[in-house]
DNA sequence: AATGAATGAGCCTTCATTCAT
DNA sequence: GATGAATGAAGGCTCATTCAT
């Protein structure tokens, strides 16, 4: 990607390499613009500005904004479904109280690495996309549940889940940078550690 | 437009009282739309065909989209507000486990009462009333926890209203109707007795 | 319209009226422009601009571009059918000869009086509007046919419909003001006459 | 432009060969989409993808949109003329019914021969060329009328060649491989010999 | 000379807001 | 004051055309 001898692979990698490359920028301009604005208050041609695409790269991209923000919400989707993955896979080894911190952990880390889509998660027009991300979600945690908290009656996994969903949903909100980030975090950590093991 | 001799103090009264049932009648339509469609997507026109309003008239009870969001939001406050401080009031007399109790008891009331504005809490635009709620609220629940939990450490307040505001929020947005509905809100109430009691 | 004291029916009249100009003025300056740069290259701006109409008050007319076309072809429909009927109901009385003329004096009458939708008849995208026009024109031809050349094999009406209503395009179709003018319409009678007669 | 030694002669011949081919495939492809969805709704894209060239190697050869419809109707005007001008050859030997059977065959030939250009010839903003076609047959068709029918008075050639004009552009359009296509030329055949003798 | 990604003017349409009646 | 027709800025999107590779 960056130490090629000077005129190594052109033709077809260069401009796939910039494909990608635009894409990403379209994406990062598109996720902060969203995060900032909103869905709805965001324009296809500021998108395309802030990214230095022109309008009409930016549909050669993205064939339509709704594209822009499912690919968004896609990625995020991605991310989200690994980190859970992860800790199903040692999910038997977790005591509650590690759930809890590892969820926070989770969400943290997808903040951290621009887990934008969030500001999408509640955007009209965008039913589908967002209904799967809520979908994928709730089953992960509801198997997360079941290898950790093997006791739960049978009808709590439903709605605990939807509880823990909307937790998580406000760990990823916490805004990057500010003062009582920390605090609130370690907060969020309090409530579920005391939400499993008590809950 | 009756039979008045100079030109006032006649109709005004009536009018007055007109006006009155006007901005209900709008805030009421408004509300129902916001929630539907969302925030951008609800029109003025279709806000004054569904409240029987003439468009210029809507215009002359609020004279920017924004306005009616505003006042949407501000009788949101007022109700939640009221519903705090009575709260408050008999707050020394109550276990950690009631005032999780009370808490969605307040959420729910507020959502039964068409506590619409909630579809607004989150539309960008709005940013100086969001601010205004989220900061009256913040205040409240403060108060809440210092007269409930008087041994909080001290800088454990402000994160915890923060934590507790955004569960509260998921109260809110419980949708009504749901066959979960019960369970969900049954499931938030331990939630927070859970934090409340070991938080 | 015109002569009416000083401040007479006010109130709705006048809002009608003014709606019913606009959309002849609306009306005047597509068909103008149609006819001139054919429906694609016609754009509604233009159409806004060349009425004296705001963008959006041409859209509160005419809610699309398609709308726009239809409406012409729909009067030219029913002035044309207008011109049919009233040639069927005296058809018994003619002969050949007078059929051929009073065809090409039908056409000739649609084109003074604007009969402009005729660039529209051709238009892609206007499918339905213009299979209507075409089977009412077929419909009205064949009666027609039927009543002057009784003796017309059966197989004959429609094929004979078809060519008529071809030939009858082009009589449309005659430019107006160019010196050639009237000597193509006669043209176009001896045409008629010839095939009524012998064909 | 033919045999320069430095870096062309080689691979000259090929690629001009070539040229030809792509030439024909463009104008094939562009001939089809045309007639099936019209000049404007034809994406220059579409021509290019239709007929296996590239985007930029089509705009080598016509450099505009504009180009490629001119080139349909040349060879269009090419074919027609060498039809008209064999009937030409032969004009002295033939009766007035001869001519009409032969003007129905010499179109008949060219829709045959994917005579498509007939979609572009009321498509707007081809004027130039359309005036072009126009003329040419418009020319061939008096000369015809003077050989075949020296009677004719001097001022009827030129309306009764627009006349023929318009016939004989209904019968390019006759669809093909519809049910009534026969029996519609057949009834343009008539159209014409009735014309033709008794006009 | 060939290729196709990039460009941006311009199109159709919507809707918050104004203002003549 | 009410009314709703009129306004026009702005948005999403397309496509003829160009130009770096």
């Amino acid at each position: 990607m960056t130490a090629s001898p000077p005129e190594a692979a052109r033709g077809a990698a260069p401009k796939r390499q910039r494909g990608h490359e635009r894409v990403a920028a379209i994406l990062e301009a598109a996720g902060s613009l969203f995060l900032d604005k909103g869905y709805d208050a965001v324009t296809m041609t500021e998108i395309a500005a802030s990214s230095g695409t022109a309008i009409g790269s930016l549909y050669r991209f993205f064939p339509s904004k709704e594209t822009v923000a499912d690919a968004l919400l896609g990625t995020y989707v991605e991310r989200l479904g690994a980190g859970l993955a992860a800790l199903r896979a040692r999910a038997d080894a977790l005591a509650p109280a590690d759930l809890a911190d590892a969820l926070v952990d989770v969400m943290q880390e997808l903040r951290a690495r621009r887990g934008v889509a969030l500001a999408l998660v509640d955007a009209r027009g965008l039913e589908a996309s967002r209904h799967q991300v809520r979908e994928t979600m709730l089953a992960s945690l509801r198997g997360l549940l079941d290898a950790v908290l093997p006791a739960l009656p049978p009808g709590r996994a439903d709605p605990m889940a939807l509880a823990l969903l909307h937790v998580l949903k406000g760990v990823g909100q916490v805004p990057q940078g500010e003062p009582y980030e920390r605090a609130l975090l370690d907060e969020y950590r309090r409530l579920l550690r005391a939400y499993l093991l008590m809950g």
